[in-house]
DNA sequence: GCATTTCTGGCAGTTAATGCCAAGTAGGCG
DNA sequence: CGCCTACTTGGCATTAACTGCCAGAAATGC
């Protein structure tokens, strides 16, 4: 621990971030503003805005961590899994290090329902998405070839996050009823299954 | 023609467009403020603000239309075709109403390269696919019906839209040298063709 | 022409976000 | 323990995107 400045920020932080998200479940996220959670978090607006960068990451301030995760989960499956098996692993890797799912449900709920949050949380998707291409691409094997591996590694990376993000959704509308991996499941054989 | 209030109208929002543009490519889309446009443009920056909600719909804001434009020509695909043939044939159709492929070009690029804008123009797309899904869910064989047909239609829509944005950003990297549909097609065949 | 409708422009105000500087506080060292 | 340095915090000013309001101009309908 470097200090005591680092835990005390520690506690700064964690206490912006439940007053935010109590205010946002309370009374929706643009009708919140940054001077009202800074007033009831008790730390100074230009505080806030140093901890958080803006307002968004508020709600999806913590996805950079669970992109490098999945990245590194993706890179050390066994080299003769398929890149779907590869990334299906990562996702299940990144489902069990999430936040405890009462508060994960709160979450995506609010990210669903805003679009200028939803906006920045597929942004942030994106990210992910293009450093995972490489890795995906690594891994196809290079015999086919007539599709450049290219555009093979970055269309099966964007089918699986267009499944994560609707699986996500719908375990959302169900207030988490259905399990997450079984909806990602029925999404990827919907789409790779011909019937 | 309604008005001679509706033609100058159009020429004033051509003339904003026009600047947008220019000043997007020329200094980045940050870069550029609303009154440097609206300054260029010889409007006032509240008439501005009238035409084009938001900045953002500079750049993407006709997006409404063509989604229109999709929902309808999906529609009227002959039943016994596959949802996966009928969304092609409406991409078919949006690739042919679209802007000179000039402009578009120019527009992909500042989309693609501007990760607010390009999460925007998602978020935009999204609507799309959430209009599409009965469309889609009709036209399932409601055969199967292991997977609910609505998280099968939602999981089809959803990865056709990932592989069209695949598809445009390849498009824009290269140019716009190598056609559109054939890409799109690749990107499908990644995902659905089984090795 | 004149009243009415509709649009435009300017102005003030709100909110998110950034830079700057002064003041405070922790950590290391004699 | 006291002091100096490094880092952090908070307040102030500023910018940029937007919104509401109102007065005035322009177009329309009679």
């Amino acid at each position: 621990m470097t200090t005591l400045w680092e835990r005390s920020r520690q506690v700064a932080v964690q206490a912006i971030l439940d007053t935010a998200v109590r205010l946002f479940a309370e009374q929706g996220y643009e009708q919140t503003t940054i001077a009202q959670i800074a007033r009831e978090a008790e730390v100074s607006q230009r505080s806030l805005f140093r901890y958080f960068g803006t307002k968004e990451d508020l709600v999806c301030g913590d996805q950079e961590a669970l992109g490098e995760l999945l990245k590194r989960t993706v890179e050390q499956q066994p080299a003769e899994m398929s890149a779907w098996d590869a990334l299906r692993a990562g996702f299940e890797v990144i489902l069990t290090a999430n936040h405890p799912p009462e508060r994960a449900l709160e979450l995506s709920r609010l990210i669903f329902d805003t679009p200028s949050l939803h906006a920045r949380y597929i942004e942030k998707r994106l990210r992910w998405q293009a450093e995972l291409v490489p890795v995906i691409r690594a891994r196809l094997g290079n015999g086919s070839g007539r599709p450049a591996p290219d555009t093979q590694a970055k269309a099966i990376v964007a089918t699986v996050f267009a499944c994560i993000d609707t699986a996500t959704e719908l375990w959302a509308t169900h207030d988490g009823r259905i399990d997450l991996a079984d909806l990602y499941d029925q999404c990827l054989a919907a789409v790779r299954d011909h019937s």
